[in-house]
DNA sequence: CTAGGTGCTGGAGCGCACTCCAGGTCAAGC
DNA sequence: GCTTGACCTGGAGTGCGCTCCAGCACCTAG
């Protein structure tokens, strides 16, 4: 597979493919007679594994550190397991942050749900809105 | 209440504050006869409330597009909701997310848990390695 | 009267995660 | 033989969200 495909099939541009290569989130790619990137599908299933990192925030130099352990092999099983192990309580953490949060907007939305009538708060956004309400201060 | 103390009670460093003011997050604050700002205890509020829009992802320039309709007063109330429920939508479909990747986090933890005895697969990381588990093979 | 602490402004700088670009190679189709 | 398109490299540029800095003003304590 050429570097073309990958993106195709992964939805990461040309040159996150290469970036990523770069910083060492994907292994060297193999390469043609045109030395050209040619990919065995398995790094299909390490591209989505990354993403799946960076969608529960893992920073890229994290990923990197994984990813390096990894490359170096079963030795290094341990201390990936705790790298994960750490990132799931961070992401759990966040889950249980968001949840908070969205009690809180689901309370103010419904704040906003009267709206244009008078039956609700004037200003679900604070107690005293001080400057707020009378407008048009921009200087 | 000066900046100092407003930064110590939010936990935003002063350098913020005055960038949350330059771009809009934050109304202009009032000035006390040596020209330095003097906020208004509702200004905390204010602040925790942006925190959570930002801990729930929501870029600054929304903010600041909220902080806008806001300093516009009651008309813009309806667009003010719309613009938190389409956030709250966005939010909720990002902890679903979250879920199915802490599901597929978990998996990959209990495949590491076996770390160093052979009951369970050699590297959890992937089907066909590739060039992964012979290690070494940095350039 | 002076020193230290806190505040002010405008503007530069930074780390992150890409994204874009110029200038080139190579293989295949017309 | 020539064009087209996919790919290559090294390096510069971008947008975001701050963060730092120089140089100055003001207030209070000693």
């Amino acid at each position: 597979m050429k570097i073309g495909e990958l993106a195709r099939r992964t939805g990461l541009s040309l040159d996150t493919i290469r970036y990523y290569e770069r910083i060492g989130l994907l292994p060297p790619a193999d390469r043609n007679t045109a030395r050209q990137r040619d990919y065995d599908p398995s790094i299909l299933t390490w591209i989505a594994f990354l993403r799946r990192l960076k969608t529960t925030g893992m920073p890229i130099r994290d990923m990197v550190r994984y990813a390096a352990l990894r490359a170096q092999g079963e030795e290094t099983a341990a201390e990936r397991g705790a790298l994960l192990r750490h990132h799931r309580d961070a992401v759990q953490a966040h889950v249980d942050e968001l949840h908070a949060c969205l009690a809180v907007l689901d309370t103010k939305i419904a704040g906003y749900a009267g709206t244009t009538r008078e039956d609700v708060n004037h200003d679900p956004d604070d107690q005293r809105p001080g400057p707020a309400p009378d407008a048009q201060r921009r200087r």
